[in-house]
DNA sequence: ATTCATGATTACTC
DNA sequence: GAGTAATCATGAAT
């Protein structure tokens, strides 16, 4: 309404467009009027005016009436172009029609990252980048995976959504557009818009569909950045380890009860026994050494079961080493390593790995560890006949290698039971401390 | 919902 | 830097 009534002030005697006037406007004579009764043209410009500026007063019925009116009104042509005129002075066409404003940093921003994380662009593995340094940096491979492919789930979702929002505004977008330039192709008929005008506008209007989208974007992005955030602490959560994994530590651990630190290469090798890391292997140790030293009496079972386990093997690998001397001819005695003894899951695995400390469980230390394997059999036997609780004084898992300050001392007198890869006496050779 | 087990973290010592 | 002890945080069992 104001625009209208600076037009009606400006047509009502202002010096419209530089023309000089005299008394109000000098219109082109319409339909071969000579000019000569200029307060009749006065006043019909007058009425016009009039009619416009009460039009939205009425109703549409009245409205559409009139604006028929109008249309065929002999004066209109010459308001129109009056009105182009005005328009065309005022800048108000032109005005911002050069406003190409260059790519938005923050929306290329947006858009990069989108495309980093997979959520834009072509559909790729999933959580590029961001997956694969998480399944690099993560322990276990069975449990990446499971993560892995929650996180590319969760991703992909994102990505869905994102796509399908994008499409709606686009399609709003398009629609909406469509919609103004038909409106104003229409008024064009009754007011003076030209085609920059129009393309003005739809450019307007893509300019406030793209804010929305930088919105999506953003949100987009910041659900990926929750997501991420979310997967990273995943990984930092605690997650149970197999119970293989468990088993292979505990037998370690029990089997080397004595001494429980496993040296660097141990810890290597039970790593990927466990495929887990070598501080998680750590980890582990620690909070058994400490868990176990402040219970015993709780760990007696578990220690038991895996003495028996040990025992077991223990067996086996004295049964084959029978065997072998019966078959070997005595001048070659379990001369090979690899033919030594057959102690799967037992403390023996460890020892038979290269082991520059001297654990190893190669060559002459053979016939030792054959005779500790038969004690711990024999001791496992008498033990499971008639077990007591550690307090009183014979169970199978005292804690021989503590000393009185409740650490592990040297394991210079280790009992036959503790490993079954120790020859009486032996002193630990992962004694990292 | 509670309790227990357990992997991880942190502060500290040696 | 490795280990200890305390603690946190979460999974699983109840």
């Amino acid at each position: 309404m104001d625009e209208q009534a600076r037009i009606m002030q400006t047509l009502g005697g202002v010096n419209l467009a530089g023309h000089s006037v005299q008394g109000g406007m000098a219109l082109p004579p319409p339909h071969g009027h000579d000019g000569t009764d200029g307060d009749g043209r006065k006043q019909d410009i007058g009425d016009i005016l009039h009619q416009i500026m009460t039009i939205t007063d009425q109703s549409l019925d009245e409205a559409q009436a009139k604006k028929h009116g109008l249309n065929c009104h002999r004066m209109k042509p010459a308001l129109f172009s009056v009105l182009c005129e005005i328009k065309e002075k005022t800048g108000l066409s032109i005005r911002g029609a050069q406003e190409e404003d260059p790519p938005d940093p923050q929306l290329m921003r947006l858009d990069n990252m989108l495309l980093a994380e997979g959520v834009a662009g072509p559909e790729k593995g999933g959580g590029s980048a961001a997956a694969a340094a998480a399944a690099a940096a993560s322990g276990s491979p069975t449990d990446n995976s499971i993560e892995h492919s929650d996180y590319r789930a969760k991703l992909s979702q994102i990505r869905q959504i994102y796509h399908t929002e994008l499409e709606k505004y686009e399609q709003a977008c398009n629609e909406f557009t469509t919609h103004v330039m038909n409106l104003l192709r229409e008024q064009s008929r009754t007011r003076p818009i030209s085609p920059k005008e129009i393309e003005r506008m739809v450019s307007i209007i893509h300019r406030k569909f793209s804010s929305i989208q930088m919105q999506l974007k953003q949100s987009t992005c910041e659900a990926v950045m929750i997501l991420r955030s979310r997967f990273l602490d995943a990984r930092r959560k605690r997650r149970n380890f197999s119970k293989q994994a468990t088993e292979i530590l505990n037998e370690y651990f029990y089997s080397h009860l004595s001494n429980p630190y496993p040296s660097e290469e141990a810890k290597e090798e039970l790593a990927k026994k466990c495929s887990i890391t070598v501080s998680q292997v750590s980890n582990w140790f620690g909070n058994k050494r400490i868990r176990y030293k402040k219970n015993i009496g709780k760990f007696q079972e578990e220690a038991n079961l895996y003495a028996a386990k040990t025992a077991v093997n223990a067996a086996h690998a004295v049964a084959a080493a029978v065997q072998n001397s019966q078959t070997n001819s005595p001048t070659t005695p379990n001369s090979g390593s690899s033919g030594s003894f057959n102690l799967p899951n037992s403390g023996d695995m460890y020892m038979s790995m290269p082991n520059p400390n001297g654990d190893s469980y190669q060559g002459p230390q053979v016939g030792a560890n054959v005779q500790s394997q038969v004690d711990t059999l024999r001791h496992v036997i008498s033990q499971t006949a008639g077990y007591n609780d550690a307090l009183g004084g014979s169970s199978m898992y005292s804690p021989h290698g503590m000393n009185a300050n409740g650490g592990w001392q040297d394991a210079t007198t280790p009992s036959s039971v503790i490993s079954p890869t120790e020859g009486p006496g032996s002193v630990h050779s992962d004694t990292s401390n």
